[in-house]
DNA sequence: ATGTCTTTTGCAGTGAGTGCAATTGTGTAT
DNA sequence: ATACACAATTGCACTCACTGCAAAAGACAT
């Protein structure tokens, strides 16, 4: 029932009991939270089955996450604040698609690698993209989540552009475009192709929304979809 | 308190009473939700006060709505059924894009009309965008809500092409990007500049996506941010 | 081992949301 | 008008998500 033994000594050994005790926890409460929802359904599954599983008090699963969601779908605040600081650092003559496309391409191969800093496997990471695919009420929750993220890198981007007001809304129309490849290439590509094939998705998508819907439409619309350009999508 | 004398009468007199009553309830009821929680902030208002304000009790509120957000952000279901059937309707030779533009702008000038099937005049229409945008409650609420419409215009995009599964991935960005414009417009625009404003902005937003942001974006960064193309941005 | 600090946990409470059964209101046929 | 059929409202009891608080248990340094 308690991954929390196997994991333990996978974590740095530099860390205190303490730390590693508490990232095993959270790992096990997260793990436990995909596990059961996607064998039984979101509303199948209570936070007390999770806190079980993980055989910590429904307490405590809440004071390591604000909600049921974001056990499941939750974005740690480091991953938010991490790809903030990026979109911010990149080179200012970058544009802001460019810039948008680097910080989630290198997000998506962050996890793409065997563990992330959340502990999350790559695996998990794909697994948890067809739960969310699979269950609208997981999807809602996926959004939500989604939606914050949204809001700082809107933020972030107008940061980029020298803070001026009178950009935000192209600032939000870009970010909620870029957001939009981001996310229709994680829950259509996720599952049956990996991690590569996300990022391809992402790249085709970007490329897209630079030049535009209208040039891509004909090879779309006359079946002519397998140029390099739309073969990836 | 109770709203329901003043706009009984203004309802068709064709309808029984009993139609005429939910009407009016279901009105005063998305009412009383707004203004409270316009007044007192999202989490200082309960059910219970929306049902007292509203004069009916808190289970009768959940006959009318299946949770405390719909009545502040809910779309009504024959509005999504609506756009749906619009974008599927819509000639077979015009762009995905102008497609979804043509089904947007006529939706917002929907509401734009005195009053719209829903009961909403355009005060509260843009009043409500206003509660959005200041309150991230509300938003991510509303942004819950906007999911399930994108969920059902992305599936209506596909059958308007054919049905082909392998242009899922398309469709999926596109109406991820068209969504974008439209939550961009309406939280940006609505409360300042009116209905109106709204239109002109999801009208340059899709003139931004059907080209490409990179065409826009030399003139965004210099400064001249005043040509025709990005003025209504 | 002792004291300090952090984390876990139980408990009690609020608010959202649901199913059920009783009551009340509305429309209709007589 | 009366009675009947049906729809909507309501109260009640319940589950679940989530929070604050105070006590118990665990981790760490000296």
């Amino acid at each position: 029932m308690c991954t929390m033994v196997e994991t333990l000594d996978e974590a740095p050994a530099e860390l205190g009991r303490r730390e590693r005790k508490k990232r095993a926890r959270r790992l096990a409460l997260k793990a436990a939270a995909l596990d059961l929802v996607a064998e039984r359904g979101y509303t199948n599954v209570t936070v007390e089955d999770i806190a079980e599983a993980a055989d910590v008090s429904v307490r405590t699963f809440f004071n390591y996450f604000p909600s049921k969601d974001a056990a499941i779908v939750g974005q740690d605040p480091e991953s938010i604040e991490s790809m903030r600081a990026e979109l911010i650092a990149l080179p200012a003559d970058m544009t802001p698609l460019d810039a948008f496309r680097t910080t989630m391409v290198s997000r998506i191969r962050a996890v793409g690698a065997d563990f992330d800093e959340s502990g999350d496997d790559h695996i998990t990471w794909l697994r948890r993209f067809e739960v969310v695919r699979a269950q609208p009420e997981v999807l809602s929750a996926f959004t939500k989540q989604i939606a914050t993220l949204e809001a700082a890198l809107s933020e972030a981007l107008l940061v980029r552009l020298g803070g001026d007001e009178s950009l935000r809304p192209y600032t939000s129309i870009v970010t909620a475009c870029a957001m939009g490849v981001m996310r229709s290439a994680t829950t259509c590509q996720a599952k049956e192709n990996g991690t590569e094939a996300v990022v391809e998705a992402v790249e085709a998508g970007f490329r897209l929304l630079a030049t535009g819907f209208d040039l891509d439409l004909a090879a779309v619309i006359t079946g002519d979809h397998m140029t390099p350009r739309s073969a990836a999508l």
